[in-house]
RNA sequence: GGUGCCAUAGCUCAGUUGGUAGAGCAACGGACUGAAAAUCCGUGUGUCCCUAGUUCGAUUCUUGGUGGCACCA
């Protein structure tokens, strides 16, 4: 059965490479799943592969969207499954590389069906929000779906806002939505975590986030600047430099903050991945030689 | 050289009218199903600078050091 190799790993692991040569070896093209580098304009700081790398394997989903078109792991799954179905039909493998955990689980596993929030009710949840603060969104929740509201970390807005919006839009409670799907696909699907040890990671992060000033991240945040609100934008690596650009705190500042951030992102990844036991993991710090070799090996091992 | 102030968690500092201590940030751990590089939650033992004294008991008071800062020479 033709497979999906699904490389992962914490940012800053030496993915991007490391997925370049494992997609030539196994003459693959590269689908990425990465939340960001989808965005055009956001090369920079999002350490998109370069034109060079892009030219030296078919890549998809990379500097696909302007800064404000919506998107999302709902979406994706769509996208992406379509694509490495039709991808799969005339390759034997698929890689697809990146570390969006929930774009990876949603092509893995699937998530539910949920309607799309048209803009118009978030605004109107959100203006309540203003006004009435969360106590308010909470108590709707509450009596439209008493299941999830039990379920739910009443302290985190974006999941009780989330919430209630659902339950508007399909006018029913969003917890008759949550089946936990773990959609069958047709492919098979084995996973490479990459890691490496936490003190190593962090070096790497630091020293790309020094390469990524050197290379002109400022500049390029500059431009996005005007667009800071967009989601998109939402982003380590431009929300520090326009904190910098409102004048908040000095250039050396928001530097160390985009390493510090990073940093806290890549532990967050390693949380979450480390909870998925279907990963074959590969420690990049211990001396492995020829992980590219090792990779083909791995996945007979599933098969 | 003299005088004054300061020395407590990785950092910035609070505090104990003498009963061995606590905030913010960092760090670490966790949650996560249609905005996810988002959003949220949990975790605080540290020679309270060193030394000698007073005291049942000192990080707290006193003596003497050491280091830092300020002012005066």
């Amino acid at each position: 059965m033709n497979t999906l190799l699904v490389l992962l790993g914490p940012t800053g692991v030496g993915k991007t490479e490391l997925s370049l040569q494992v997609a030539e070896r196994l003459k693959s093209p590269i689908v990425s799943s990465d939340s960001r580098q989808i965005y055009k304009h956001m090369t920079i700081g999002t350490a998109a592969p370069t034109d060079e790398q892009l030219q030296r394997v078919p890549h998809y989903f990379v500097e696909m969207l302007e800064p404000e078109d919506y998107y999302s792991a709902s979406q994706f799954e769509d996208d992406a499954v379509s694509l490495i179905e039709k991808l799969l039909k005339t390759h034997p493998f698929v890689v697809m590389s990146g570390g969006s955990m929930m774009y990876i689980d949603a092509v893995c596993k699937g998530i539910d069906e949920i309607p799309t929030i048209d803009e118009k009710l978030r605004k109107e949840v959100y203006e309540l929000y203003e006004k009435e603060g969360l106590d308010s969104i909470r108590a709707r929740l509450k009596i439209l779906d008493p299941v999830f509201y039990n379920q739910v970390d009443l302290k985190n807005p974006k999941r009780v806002i989330h919430a209630l919006e659902i339950c508007l839009m399909a006018g029913k409670p969003y917890s008759s939505l949550r089946t936990n799907p773990n959609k069958k696909r047709s492919f098979r699907i084995v996973k490479v975590g990459f890691t490496r040890n936490r003190e190593e990671l962090y070096d790497r992060i630091n020293r790309r986030v020094d390469k990524m000033i050197e290379d002109g991240l400022v500049e390029e945040a500059r431009k996005l600047y005007p667009k800071r609100h967009l989601n998109s934008l939402n982003t380590v690596g431009y929300k520090e430099l326009f904190e910098y650009f409102d004048g908040n705190c000095s250039l050396d500042f928001a530097i160390e903050k985009i390493k510090q951030h990073s940093r806290n992102y890549a532990r967050k990844q390693l949380t979450w991945f480390n909870k998925d036991k279907e990963i074959n993991w590969i420690n990049l710090s211990e001396g492995e030689t020829d992980v590219v070799e090792k990779i083909p090996g791995l996945i007979k091992i599933h098969s």
